[in-house]
DNA sequence: GTCTATAAATTGATAGAC
DNA sequence: GTCTATCAATTTATAGAC
């Protein structure tokens, strides 16, 4: 991987620990391996980077929410396979947490990548709903459940209350559509 | 007001506004229009300021929430009314954004008083939940409905998406509910 | 491309006078 | 209780040599 690759990847690791304000330049490099100088030729700084690291989570999360949502099946199963799949719950959501840095909503540049991957989202729940005739407003409802399951977790440091969250959430789907 | 309670609300302001790692003493003494020396004699240091911020966050939104969910009226209907109180909501949630601060969620002493809060609001949900018959995993569903509904919110920098995920919420729920 | 030096500002306190 | 002085460390760069 290039000094440059190491630095994006550093920059996303450390970003999701410790948000855009909790995460300095100086721990990017050292996690990264790479010198002042080196990080300062990459990059014109701390958003520049940030912004690289931001854009390469939406490729990964798009793609991955993109071939579930996609699989075959009727509509509810393939939201609750995305819904159920694997993660890393108590780390919180890559993209999620960003939204709560003062300095990222601060800023359009850093918020805008963020926006658009939940509105991509959101626009292929909202297909996917229509499918069975149901009231589009629930994808934002599958989304927030998603991200609440993240911030329920991480009060109680345990997954618990995800898992309950999400199992909740597609029960009630399922009744919806049995109609 | 007293100095104290001034550096109190200032620390919880900030809080809201910036998260832990993003507030400094500094800033905390500014709004409050107190001196180094006083902020110091009253409190220990920053950690010290922010536990008592986040107990009168707690204080607050439990009394706002108990009188809502002991209102009169079915189940479904008095969380309805929970649900749909206005708040702030590009603001974040006083208690939801903390829990992304990393240096919250590395100390017991500030995660604790934050997930007794959501600990408590859950055992009420279950109760109420339970009144009707539903299935009590709803409670996390709809703990996470409203947290991620501040997430969705801010990152599209508009109270749309929160909105949207608590009709979508209530309406399923009272759909459930009919039988 | 990478390295070292330098730096102004901020952070989170402590010390001690009043 | 409140104030000012001081401080070691960190933050976010810039400059210029190699």
């Amino acid at each position: 991987m290039s000094t440059r690759d190491r630095l994006v990847e550093s920059t996303r690791e450390l970003l999701r620990e410790r948000g855009y304000v909790g995460t300095s330049p100086k721990a990017i490099q050292q996690r990264a391996d790479a010198g002042q100088g080196s990080m300062y030729h990459h990059f014109a700084g701390k958003q520049d980077l940030a912004l690289a690291a931001i854009e390469r989570n939406a490729e990964d999360l798009t793609a991955l929410a993109s071939e579930e949502l996609s699989s075959p099946g009727a509509p509810v199963e393939r939201i609750a396979t995305w819904l159920r799949r694997e993660r890393e719950v108590l780390r919180g959501c890559p993209m999620g947490v960003l939204v709560q840095d003062p300095e990222i909503i601060a800023s359009d540049t850093l918020r805008s990548p963020i926006a658009e991957h939940f509105e991509w989202l959101r626009g292929r729940l909202r297909e996917i709903l229509a499918e069975d005739g149901l009231d589009v407003r629930l994808a934002d409802t599958l989304l927030a459940v998603l991200q609440g399951g993240y911030v329920l977790a991480r009060a109680a440091n345990s997954t618990e209350p995800f898992g309950d969250a999400v199992e909740g959430a597609i029960a009630l789907l399922e009744r919806a559509t049995a109609d």
